[in-house]
DNA sequence: AATTAAAATGCAATCGATTGCAAATATAAA
DNA sequence: TTTATATTTGCAATCGATTGCATTTTAATT
């Protein structure tokens, strides 16, 4: 009797064991124990290497699927030093833009076996410093970044590069780092709008810019001078504006322009989010757009085409150049070895004529 | 001179070595041999743990700047168990009340020392599946969802509420699933909606609503209900419309309401999106807003504002919500232990009256 | 100087999956 | 049957940080 007693305390024990394993995850171990074999074998089956005969991959596929098995990659990328991770760094993932290069490298990315984890900086530096910090630290495989606004130092992005680990900017890029670069013709941008406005009769444009530590601002700056070079129309200091192109940045910026002693009677915007400021601020005021005043905005957010008048604007195709950006990216990454030399694609950009600025 | 020459070899080599590791990164044994010390007490230094003494602890500090030395996160999550990581998981990212609500719970994240990573489904139920599973595999710390249109099973979130993972839902929750949850009060905004379209004088009142699997949906076509019973006013299954709430949709939803025998003379949309389809139809089809027919929407996109007419909807406290949910969030990862009751947090929805369904 | 307590540091196992190489088994050829 | 070859599977080290427990060092007390 004792002997069966103790049986029974064994069993329970086990039992006891069992529970305890349940409540924490299945491993490979488990599994290969369970079946008698070598813990190599199920990690290899598992992972479809052809070295495993097809009755013992079925075996231990269908044995891992009862037993609740889930991979722990933590392991694994610690073991193999790949996360199948790209991270996604931006100012501000709710603008229409950012969140169409989003899906861009999202359709990629996923098709391709990565995942994809977005941060945003809000623009603040010290935010972008420690996301791309904590993302260095979790060993993502590669990195696709546009900086922000306020970014003039770049330590924290040549960790990546000092590193070579993949690293690919798209819009708002880093000159002094050597890495593939996905751009929009902005200069073009900048130019053909300015062009747009002076074809329709004007010849006081004003700029509402952003930071010149920005090259996208820089070039939109640029095309704007040539254009109006082009035309042989002067450029007068007061008529340009540079700031962080908020709502309200766009307000104050409109009040200062109608302070000068000679009234623009175009504007050029950098974004929309200035145009529609500006174009806001005119109504309440009741100077008509675009009949005293023309405007041309940068981006083609969705809200450009609901306000009333809509705005003229420059289109960027922001899902190709997520596309882009994050095939680049993974052929890095695949390719480890050879660092080709980088490249800088520059995506076309469009005029996209509506009310603002006098649709005809 | 020979021995020279051989010492000359045994100093390339090093250099072989050093570059070698240069290669590879820093871990705290590199700096524990550096300094002749514990790998252990190189671990607990940096970790501020205060059984290690002050010099040393600086010592060990300063070495590590040194040597450049940057923590493998994956490894000690790996060891620990803890990634100090929150996935959050919503449909669609470039929606100002998503945006928000992520705005929200970054804030709270971040200052508790948690990062957070992003991801879409896109309203697609694979993709959910997936980004969960992914996120389970990556040993996220805590999750917090919004669940797609079109999810009716729920295996993929099973697999946090069994394993006791902290799990929060918002907005689009899980009602099978017991975990805490954050909801706006769907029910009332249907109701002051509805109610509103009412007193200013509406008597057909068509809904355009999502699909009711969705609780928020069907809670907001109860207010609907209850609003139109209190007045007396009778429901026309005509009247009422389910659909995905796209824009598309919304512009199929008014041409077949218009089919109508009886026309209605006012919509609540069950989102901003669909009212603002109506109302480019309408307008577009010379049909006056609101005289004719007037319109309250859901969620006050940004938008909602600019258009014309501006549209009547409402708000939801988005940025509170995801603190809040944030904060229950990783108040259940920090007391592990006890799992405190579910609770629910309802927070209040609030009308804002535009143009589209008559300022007055 | 001897004893004891407290403070600081070190040892070594551990987490779960991967992988080079060795061993065992099955298959084919002699 | 034996030998050679190909096919499968197993062994054991490894990745880098953490942590319970043991050991050493320092300080305090008698």
């Amino acid at each position: 009797m004792q002997s069966i007693a103790n049986i029974n305390i064994f069993i329970s024990f086990t039992e006891i064991l069992t529970q305890m394993k349940k409540q924490g995850e299945t491993t490979i171990h488990d599994i290969a124990r369970k079946l008698n074999i070598a813990a190599s074998t199920v990690s290899r089956a598992l992972n479809n290497n052809p070295i495993i005969s097809e009755p013992t991959r079925k075996l231990i596929e269908k044995t891992a699927k009862e037993m609740g098995y889930r991979p722990n990659t933590l392991a694994a990328s610690f073991r193999t030093k790949r996360t199948n991770m790209i991270g996604v760094v931006l100012p501000l993932i709710n603008r229409h833009f950012f969140s169409s290069v989003i899906s861009g490298i999202e359709e990629v990315a996923y098709s391709s076996g990565f995942a994809v984890t977005i941060s945003q900086t809000n623009d603040n530096f010290e935010k972008e410093e420690k996301i791309i910090q904590t993302l260095f630290s979790n060993r993502v495989d590669g990195l696709i970044v546009s900086i922000g606004m306020q970014t003039q130092t770049f330590n924290h992005l040549k960790l990546f590069s000092d590193k070579k680990i993949p690293l690919v900017f798209f819009d708002r890029v880093v000159e002094e780092i050597d890495a593939d670069k996905i751009v929009v013709d902005d200069y073009r941008g900048g130019f053909i709008a300015t062009e747009h406005l002076i074809e329709h009769g004007a010849t006081k444009i004003a700029h509402i810019g952003g930071p010149l530590n920005v090259k996208i601002y820089k070039d939109r700056l640029s095309g704007y001078k040539d254009a109006m070079n082009k035309a042989g129309l002067p450029i007068d200091e007061n008529m340009l504006i540079h700031n962080s192109l908020t709502r309200e940045d766009g307000t104050n910026a409109i009040k200062k322009l109608l302070l000068n002693e000679e009234k623009p009677d175009a504007i050029f915007c950098a974004n929309d989010t200035t145009a529609l400021s500006v174009i806001i601020y005119l109504r309440e005021h009741g100077i008509k757009v675009p009949d005293n005043i023309s405007i041309v905005g940068f981006s083609n957010e969705p809200f450009s085409e609901l306000v009333t008048p809509s705005i003229s604007t420059i289109r960027q195709p922001g899902f190709e150049m997520g596309k882009k950006a994050a095939e680049l990216l993974i052929n890095h990454i695949k390719q480890k070895e050879q660092h080709t030399s980088s490249q800088t694609i520059v995506m076309p950009t469009e005029l996209i004529v509506r009310e603002s600025s006098g649709r005809d």
